[in-house]
DNA sequence: CATGAATGAGGCTTCATTCAT
DNA sequence: TATGAATGAAGCCTCATTCAT
């Protein structure tokens, strides 16, 4: 029941080394030098390297799972809540960057996602969709309530938007912040980071919406789009 | 001058797998069987893989960043649009967009972009970065211009969300694409996620700027922080 | 005394799994995990790999020599058919399709026959006619008897050819089955096999001897070849 | 054209070791050790272990079909010899033994045909298969009319028979040989093993049919297999 | 200018076996 | 009696690179 040491020294080299240096860039030799750990304990525990990298990412996702779920339930009760958009990014924020993450860097792992999308590991998305779309469908389906002026295809797009803003600069958030601090004296923490994304990714998910001259535009769509009195923002 | 037949197809090559496996995982018996040419060619026309990498990056990027520079230099000529967002948005948009890409395919590209950033390539960041450094500055101070509003570093961070934004979409944009396409029914060209972008983007640069509870913050900054017009940071 | 299940059911897949893909190609792994078994049971109770793939040759072969040597004795008692090569060769034949093979397949074992002689396992050839070097010693003396004309020499070559006949038959014989049932839309059955085997032998041990054109051997010699009653060696 | 020294010097070593140990029990590294070449030498000139089994058999077996192929031309020209069983069998033994074998020992062969069959190597049988089915083909055509008094599946079944008895022993000639030589003082060559066993071979293949009592018989059949004139031999 | 051959290093995986429990 | 964990050795293969031609 509870991973035995060697399991969790392989993890946690593996964690740091994958960040650093990419999947295919880190050897399992490599891992298993740091970790002090025999070569063959890769494959003895996890069967290959692939299945090592989801383990690596099952480690952490499967907690902050959990928590996002509860979190959701939480909300949910309050029905007042269910439809604020506000509300629904503060409760991912807070579930994120409270994860109690033991000796995990919240820093370290988003690279690692960033990782999984750019890298060709099919198999790891692939592992990851399958893992966790439940409470990614959960989520899309709080957020579809918190803009329903948003057509389903915009607010998918707007969404990845988001997502690819979080990756990037968390996953690349040393280099990043390397170069905040040099030009601007100001060393950045990842809360801190938060708080800045959040107010952009809450008026990018309420900027109006454009007419998208699209092939496959039905009239409907056409339309929501262009009666969208917006609020906040502004041109 | 006129580059051989030999490494105009190494080149093409290596491109498209790279783009698509990523770099450690593309060999360059690969490239050179894709290529049909001689394996021993890579090295002897380019000296090394890491070479051959960034030069990869040279052909795209050398004529956008001269392209980008003569649209530039019409912008500031005309004074009224130099403070424009929107217009400085649309000008880099179309540069990207209208790049003559003679066989290239901008979404390859951008691929290429987000392994740039993600993978551990330290030598190509370092490369891009001293090549590009310059019309990127000379960019980043249009869009302060722009953006007068907002502090260097808010800046700073938001310019990031944004190209988070592009890379991470663009890069993933086949798999995205899929989805939308099955989810949605609508199968979506880069141009029009271009338009989707472009609101998005100029929404979330405009975005108010939250107090930011930093901390080696002082409170008289973080009272400055509150009220909009901008002040605080220094130019 | 009884064996225990666990070495039973070890035994059972080893068997299996040797005559399918032969002894260096199967693992240690594949055949405890067939078995449903811990992996260290197979050193635990036999020691070695070695010693399992012999244990399982004693399995078949330790119930067979019994069995044969019974029949001999019936054999011999009889005063005439112990000269008869007819009858010893049904003897033999009856021993080996009538074994009780509980749960066994002839056919599963022929094939591991075939590969103890063309593998290299020399370990195990040795241990086969150390053990049962005595049923076949009797076997080929009473064989003797039933071929007086042939030369000792020569008797050792035509048993071996036979042997060659039946264990290359045997041992490969789900692939030639599957020829002849698509050739001649026949499936033949072992009992079948040992039908058409036995007038083939018979023949083929009683076939004229030519006279073997030795080295040193001259003209004339070889103008005996085509007479028919053999001379030539003998004991 | 030529194939380069490296090569060679693999498939010879290859060859050898092979005969001797088997094939999953020989590595590469003992190949290229012993023939005294870079170890990725194999992959590079045949690309995998697999591929240098097939190449080793290709090595002996393309001449060795090619000269059978002229010998069968000149047999078919000759209109009596044609039907003659004991002539096409003189003519395959004769290229068997007659194959100029630069270096190559037809023992080394016979063991490795021997392995071919018994051992676990799918690719290579049906490479053979596919590779040398025609010159097959027609030698059991030319049989079919030698030995016109068989049905077509007791000439299949013979056949095999006689092919186990070659392959047997000529893949197990050094263990035979030196029993037979301790037993019988005698140390006999390939050339007389042939000789001893075409009597054998001839007599095998013209012994009486017996009925078989086989569940798909059809009346035909049976006709065929009664009405059986046979000459020499009887029981 | 180009290439076929060759190479040393290192990749992941699997093996039979051992040992403490 | 049985087992989960661990291990050193070795397996095959692929890599980027070099060099003589």
């Amino acid at each position: 029941m509870v991973p035995s040491d060697t399991v969790t020294r392989i993890l946690d080299a593996a964690e740091v080394l994958f960040a650093e240096h990419g999947f295919s860039e880190t050897s399992l030799r490599r891992i298993t030098g740091r970790a002090e750990v025999n070569l063959a304990a890769v494959n003895y525990h996890f069967g290959s390297k692939q299945a090592l990298i989801q383990a690596v990412f099952f480690r952490y996702l499967d907690p902050f799972s959990a928590d996002l779920h509860q979190r959701l339930d939480a909300l949910e009760a309050d029905e007042t809540g269910a439809c604020d958009l506000e509300g629904l990014l503060d409760t991912l924020f807070t579930s994120v960057l409270e994860m109690p993450s033991e000796g995990h860097d919240l820093r370290t792992f988003m690279k690692l996602l960033g990782l999984a999308y750019s890298q060709a590991q099919r198999h790891l998305r692939d592992e990851l969709r399958n893992r966790y779309g439940d409470i990614f469908s959960r989520f899309l389906k709080l957020l579809r309530r918190a803009t329903r002026e948003l057509a389903d295809d915009e607010r998918f797009w707007r969404l990845h938007f988001m997502l690819g803003s979080v990756i990037f600069t968390l996953s690349g958030l040393n280099t990043l912040r390397d170069i905040a601090e040099h030009d601007y004296h100001q060393r950045i923490t990842i809360r801190e980071l938060a708080q800045r994304l959040k107010p952009v990714a809450l008026n990018a998910l309420r900027a109006p919406v454009t007419e998208v001259a699209s092939n496959a535009m039905t009239a409907q769509h056409a339309d929501q789009v262009t009666c969208y009195p917006r609020t906040g923002t502004h041109s």
